[in-house]
DNA sequence: TTGACATGATACCTTTCGGTTTCATAAATG
DNA sequence: CATTTATGAAACCGAAAGGTATCATGTCAA
């Protein structure tokens, strides 16, 4: 699976995407992401999977527990397959770009 | 389902970012966009159909023909949700920031 | 060491997805 | 009118997705 092909597909559930909000604010474990939502610590397991797998989170082990990070590089290939538009949706996706451009600094 | 998971969801197959690239250059009918694909006409359709259910693509009859168009203004839920993480450097500074005081004490 | 805790891993189930086939309908064309 | 052409729509199929339950493993702490 292509990058990009991995990083749409794990954009495209709302619960992952949930996650990554959460994860912008904090690091946590797979312990405290589940307490985000109203299903079993397994199936949140599962979507930090495919959300590592696209890229977007990064997973660190400490003892016991398995911290989950953003990477703010993960939303790369979105944007660059995003880029292909710009003369259609051109001026908002510059806009953004410039932002995360500048927030990288 | 809200606008920007139908949008999400239409952009979580490569199929459907490639007709949004066919489309990108040219309204094409819907026999003319499977002509780009090794799939039958009526996948196509189907894929069409979810891409106007996410509002990427609009649909104008033109007699017999159905005529697809990349619709400009459907990226912008997608641009939205990603507009979330702009912060997202300056809020993990002040996290850590905030981090170091308290362990000052 | 023993028990509790956080995670890993697997089998299993139901629903959705992506595709096909088939048939029906509507419009252009001779 | 008859025929071709473009699309609509439905039933069906295998695979993947999203979830559960269960058990195994590694680690912290008393």
């Amino acid at each position: 699976m292509t990058p990009s092909q991995a990083a749409f597909k794990a954009l495209a559930d709302p619960t992952r995407r949930d996650i990554l909000m959460l994860l912008r604010d904090q690091d946590l474990s797979i312990a405290q992401v589940s307490e985000n939502f109203d299903m079993t610590r397994a199936a949140v397991k599962k979507h930090l999977m495919i959300l590592s797998d696209g890229g977007l989170v990064t997973t660190t082990t400490h003892g016991r527990e398995r911290v989950n990070t953003l990477n703010p590089n993960g939303i790369q290939p979105i944007l660059d397959w995003l880029s292909y538009f710009d003369g259609f949706w051109d001026d908002r996706l510059a806009a953004l770009k410039f932002a995360i451009e500048k927030d990288k600094q």
